[in-house]
DNA sequence: TTTTTTATGTTAACATTGTTCACATAAAAA
DNA sequence: TTTTTATGTGAACAATGTTAACATAAAAAA
């Protein structure tokens, strides 16, 4: 679609895909706006016809970002034909999944760089747009159903969201060669999770691979 | 110590000092090196006496910086006097004060920017000179006094690691309001870490404020 | 159609950044 | 005293984000 013309056509989606597909390799701070206009062959101050600053393209990237991880993470979430505690398990392993397939990506969205443009976007209170709203939502719903233990919903929700974040840091940050075992250290951190917020005496039936390990009884 | 003078005395350590003063207050993305000749009045290109680059400088500072938060967290973690499980509480405690701290340079040390510079320094793999390592041994050591469950001690250190650093993490950069709540959450997630890492009915005597709940009996 | 307005793109310039180089000065070593 | 080494300066460099004056083409108005 690219036309040798004057007028481009649809530069400003242009670079926004140029900036995604840039990320999808190399850290947001090392992406330029000589890289942006040499990509798209205009000049270097062409992009200002359509952000008013390269920290308003970043603030749109983190925008279209949230919705994209949004979907990623909550979809398993909201699946109401599974069983709860497989909707958590899959709704965890997808967001390791987001994390470790777009780790510029989700530093982007989680990380303190931009954080006073994503606190312009999503306060992350106004839990109904956000992937953390989804999961509080499915937290509170396994304490009506009496699956998860009666207690305050947000500091529960908090603490999955914490160690889900947590793990998917030290993975992607590069601590140690965890990557690798990434998956086992998702299934034990997940058996973590569930043994801290499920309610005593509940057995589930499941057919991810926690569930073995959930019925049988503990030491 | 400032001599007015042409040479000026101890220069590199001033940078350092200097340097580590500003993170106190803003992110070390912001430190430049037009700010540090201008602390110490000489020129810009002074400090290339001194160290090689910028990223040097740094370099330099995650080195010290490792040390002092290695200090920190793992005093009350070394101090055999206590409890293990006390040990554990006042470690995860004072690694959750440092971070809220001396945010800036919590994420210079385990943040992504510079995570190259920190390979360089710090094999985390090199366990013996990181407080991983002091972690690690401590977890080692409650599994075989019988008070943590038998199991792999590397993926529950790293598990106990996770949680507090995606706790910190949140925490410092913005998610929320919790800093108000972070004392609130850190009991509550030190009893889930507990839980999880303990061997079943073991009971503890403790002065930490999660005492008290240890010593009730799980509903 | 013709004219005017608006949207979009270019070129040149700016200050700031990290960095380098030739030069200057003072302390230490010979 | 002379020489060498360590340390500091000033000018210059390319790259960065950004702005201003100008250029072109499409859309709107006449």
């Amino acid at each position: 679609m690219i036309k040798n013309e004057y007028h481009h056509g649809n530069l400003k989606d242009d670079f926004l895909t140029i900036a995604f597909d840039f990320i999808a390799k190399e850290d947001i701070e090392k992406l330029t706006l000589k890289i942006l206009s040499d990509a798209t062959g205009t000049s270097r101050s062409a992009i200002y016809r359509h952000f008013n600053s390269k920290d308003q393209l970043i603030e749109t990237m983190i925008q279209k970002g949230f919705e994209h991880f949004d979907d990623f993470v909550s979809l398993a979430l909201k699946d109401k034909n599974k069983p709860l505690i497989d909707r958590f398990y899959l709704s965890g392993k997808a967001y390791l999944e987001f994390a470790k397939q777009n780790s510029n990506l989700y530093r982007l969205l989680f990380g303190n760089k931009y954080a006073n443009i994503r606190e312009e976007i999503i306060s992350i209170k106004d839990v109904d747009c956000s992937g953390f709203g989804a999961l509080k939502a499915a937290v509170e719903e396994g304490q009506a159903s009496g699956i998860l233990k009666k207690e305050d919903s947000f500091y529960r929700t908090i603490l999955l969201w914490s160690s889900l974040h947590g793990l998917s840091s030290l993975i992607i940050d590069g601590f140690m060669d965890i990557e690798k075992i990434s998956d086992e250290l998702y299934e034990k951190m997940f058996q973590d999770m569930l043994s801290s917020a499920v309610a005593s005496k509940v057995k589930f039936l499941s057919s991810m691979p926690f569930g073995e390990t959930l019925l049988k009884p503990k030491i």
